[in-house]
DNA sequence: AATTGAATTCCATAATATGGAACAGTTGGA
DNA sequence: TCCAACTGTTCCATATTATGGAATTCAATT
């Protein structure tokens, strides 16, 4: 039995209102998208609205995320603190490297972007940018991620994905969990080229740290940049600066 | 009826999480904090870890907010925008007046610092920095956003708050209402003393936006330097500020 | 004025949340 | 090492809330 389902019901709300971003959503655009009746959504979105979480345009046929939404980020320490500590090593990354470095990290069922640096080139990912999500299974940094869990925690998770990534991916191969399994053996993650042909990159998992969400950081790049040996070095570069990292804060 | 019971109470868990900012808070707190027995709190927390809007500590006995909100505030564009546009005049008014500039907005029942920018002098306030917030009905800046409700919105605001409000200032005033009517006639608030009384502050309500949520622009000092003609001088600083960026905008 | 499509309200029914009580796990003190 | 006190967790019969199909209202378009 899943508990608490109508609050996840607003969960789901909320981040189509994110997805919809400036332009906002129409109540039977949000109904259709989380696939619920529009009375239902109706009511939710009168809550949500009221606590400050949701807006509603003049006119009252558009919704987009409220005030509150960001007055809460405004007191997430931990994640901003996040933020804060990979941004030197994305900078540096970006530098090293040429390509955009990006700092992933888990959020339930998916792999959010919480920071982006670009570098010489800057390509179109799957992931869109900062604040942007992909579900975890497919994309590297969204792989590098799922390494750090335990195989019983990302196979649950697989399983959870497997509609919205074949959505996505049609030919989604079925070896996903022991391509998992090869990441952790290996201690990178590599794009497959199975979303976006032109696209390409490489992640590397952060090791897990005491209470800190699940993190990795990645890299975009132009497809063609990325041959065997350019792979080795970038991750060779991406672990470099995840070491300095952790090892400033261990102590 | 209020509607969506438990959505209510999940955003409700969300803000204590909120206030309890890095350290987190206990179940038992967190439970206490927003009067439901912990069985409750406890479910709801999960299917929030779940979903990423909570963390638990290492040890599980500790709560904090998850990155999903972050994530989500990074897509909350017309909030962005809001602090983005104002970000000039607080330190235009920061820097004419030597105070400290708040822009303040309407998020629920509650008024939230969205941004701030000090003055030479920077002192404790009711609202305590960015991300801070203060119920509808007490403050400056919170005053002046209910002065740009209707009426009736206001005082169904300042009943719902009565609670909440007399918990903060046990010695608060009947007249509030009538209170308001006067800031929308005179066009800006002034502290009342009420609750610090070094600290005094005034406040401009920015005039109603489409689809914009209702905000203030407001003010902090000591007491001492706020004499008659000095809450003039500083009225006027923000009406033009506001004027100029409202002027900018709808031009 | 008529038509279409969206939003909103209604309310009997179905499903979920509730929370007291019992249990388990942890911490700190003796 | 054991015990006491506390915090967190699970259970489940009950009560409360959410649900959503259908009807209605509202707005925009022709």
């Amino acid at each position: 039995m899943v508990p608490a389902q109508s609050t996840q019901k607003s969960f789901d709300v909320l981040r189509t209102l994110a997805a919809h971003g400036a332009a906002g959503a129409s109540l039977a655009q949000i109904a259709g998208a989380v696939a619920l009746p529009k009375p239902t959504v109706h009511r939710l979105l009168a809550a949500m609205v009221q606590q400050g979480f949701a807006l509603r345009s003049a006119t009252g046929r558009r919704y987009q995320l409220g005030p509150e939404i960001y007055a809460l980020a405004l007191k997430s320490q931990s994640t901003m603190g996040l933020v804060e500590m990979w941004r030197g090593a994305l900078m540096r990354v970006a530098e090293r490297t040429g390509d955009s470095a990006f700092l992933m990290v888990r959020s339930g069922y998916d792999a959010v972007c919480l920071a982006k640096q670009d570098g010489i080139v800057s390509v179109r990912t799957l992931t869109g940018g900062i604040g942007g999500r992909i579900p975890l299974g497919i994309g590297p940094g969204s792989l590098a991620i799922l390494a750090t869990l335990s195989e019983d925690e990302s196979d649950t998770i697989l399983v959870h994905n497997d509609r919205r990534l074949r959505m996505l991916v049609p030919d989604l191969p079925e070896s996903l969990p022991s391509w998992v399994e090869r990441i952790r053996i290996d201690g990178f993650a590599q794009s497959g080229g199975l979303f976006l042909a032109e696209v390409g990159g490489v992640a590397v998992p952060v090791p897990r740290h005491l209470g800190a969400p699940e993190c990795a950081i990645s890299t975009a790049t132009l497809a063609s940049r990325l041959d065997e040996v350019r792979v080795a070095e970038v991750v060779a570069i991406l672990k470099e600066e995840i070491a300095a990292v952790v090892g400033k804060t261990a102590g």
